[in-house]
DNA sequence: CGTTCGATGCACT
DNA sequence: GTGCATCGAACGT
């Protein structure tokens, strides 16, 4: 796999369990006009089929979940709790509605500019909680519905391999959803800092 | 420490 | 009208 090269579209027509771990140590970069900002992948869910309670695309194809039917590669973007932009990279192939959440980054580049976006909140976040919580993590990077349907395989919202080392990762129940936690479906970095929940 | 709860917009029934 | 794939402040131990 190519250095700093954002990942092809074949990576992410898989199954969505392996897109979900491959995702961890990739970088997800969004270039922007008030600059570069980007983030280790540190903590993902899946979200697969019609079958999964807790998947957008569980009542079948509505206007909302449509990204899901299409091609993978593609960034699907929604708003929740009326404040919140949620980013998750398309799977599997088309007509086969799945797709990972990206919950947690370890911020890597364009921190300032992090910390302008996240400063509505806290005067001082401090840079392990960045993009902590996928809530988070859009307000930093500045994803918004603006960014839904784009595809993550070019600039300006990408995810790419800047050739870091593996990490080890662990899975477990999902969390934030009230259907489908029995689904161990969550894969993160364990012990990392930066990764949601409880700490 | 722990848990609860309000903010806030829109897709969906 | 209802219910969220959340966050963090405000409470109660």
């Amino acid at each position: 796999m190519a250095r700093n090269r954002p990942l092809p579209r074949r990576f992410y027509d898989r199954d969505t369990l392996t897109v979900a771990a491959d995702l961890i140590g990739k970088v997800l970069v969004h270039r922007t006009r008030s600059g570069l900002t980007a983030g280790v992948i540190v903590e993902t869910e899946a979200y697969i089929g019609e079958a999964d309670p807790a998947c957008h695309a569980a009542p079948g194809p509505t206007k909302r979940n449509q990204p899901l039917y299409g091609p993978p590669g593609v960034a699907y973007v929604y708003l929740n709790y009326g404040m919140h932009y949620l980013v998750n990279a398309v799977t599997e192939g088309e007509g086969s509605p799945a797709a990972v959440l990206i919950r947690a980054l370890e911020p890597l580049a364009g921190m300032d500019v992090m910390r302008k976006r996240r400063a509505g909140g806290r005067p001082t976040v401090d840079t392990a909680g960045l993009c902590r919580g996928p809530g988070n993590l859009t307000k930093a990077l500045g994803i918004s519905l603006a960014q839904n349907r784009l595809a993550l395989t070019e600039p300006p919202l990408s995810i790419e391999d800047w050739g870091l080392p593996a990490r080890d990762v662990v899975w477990g129940p999902r969390i934030g959803i009230r259907v489908g936690t029995d689904r161990p479906w969550r894969c993160w970095v364990p012990g990392h800092e930066c990764v949601s929940g409880k700490r």
